[in-house]
DNA sequence: CAAGTTATTAACTTAATGGTTGAATAGCAT
DNA sequence: ATGCTATTCAACCATTAAGTTAATAACTTG
């Protein structure tokens, strides 16, 4: 589990770091600004942000004893590339489509890897 | 970690079961046919296969012996709504504005949370 | 310098994840 | 009925993850 996506997909598959990724959204924050939310420790915060920055999706600056955090968009973008992959799986109910393939694929066996 | 969203990213950590979303793309398969490209054990295939379903990306459709597992997008569009809340962030050059507003941030407090 | 603030690190606990092997279940075919 | 095929379940092991508290580091200010 090394890729970059899953690093991305792991961080974002935790409500406290998504909400942290929202709060970013609208400027940065410190990291005591950030964990004061919730009910946990900073030092749990803490490792939440370290494994956002781990995934790329924020950066930190260190400005005297505060560390600002920031979001980097580069690996939401990416995360939206992978789903677009999919994106016409909803669309123009192309679920029709999908039955008739894996029909085919069971009958003559041709798309089997 | 039981919110749906969480459950979604989680599944799609691991680049297997995405590799599994991606076949599934092209029509059902069964269980036997989804394991035979990893060079890993059946059971560690079914295991990834019921994280996919119970986190709603597949279903299955029991054939005599065989369990067909078929995409469903649900999960996939949820998730595409929420990276889609953060698709401005890296259109039109906003990042200029990011960092404007978190210098007002800094300097008056009036965003403080 | 001493004291307070901010954040990280270390050590630890508990629980979840990803894999294994072997047995069990269910359906098909001889 | 017997055996083959397909899949899951159970028990186990190693690793990772999420949280805790306590200690440490880095900086500011009186």
């Amino acid at each position: 589990m090394t890729d970059p996506l899953s690093l991305t997909f792991s961080a974002l598959a935790d409500p406290t770091r998504r909400a942290i990724l929202a709060r970013l959204a609208q400027g940065q924050a410190s990291v005591g600004e950030l964990a004061a939310p919730y009910d946990m420790s900073l030092a749990a915060v803490s490792k939440h942000i370290k494994v956002l920055e781990n995934a790329g999706l924020i950066s930190r600056e260190k400005d005297a004893q505060y560390r600002y955090c920031k979001l980097q968009a580069g690996p939401l973008q990416d995360l939206d590339g992978w789903v677009g992959a999919y994106r016409e799986l909803w669309r123009d109910n192309l679920d029709q489509l999908d039955v008739y393939l894996a029909d085919m694929q069971r009958g003559d066996d041709t798309n089997k890897q």
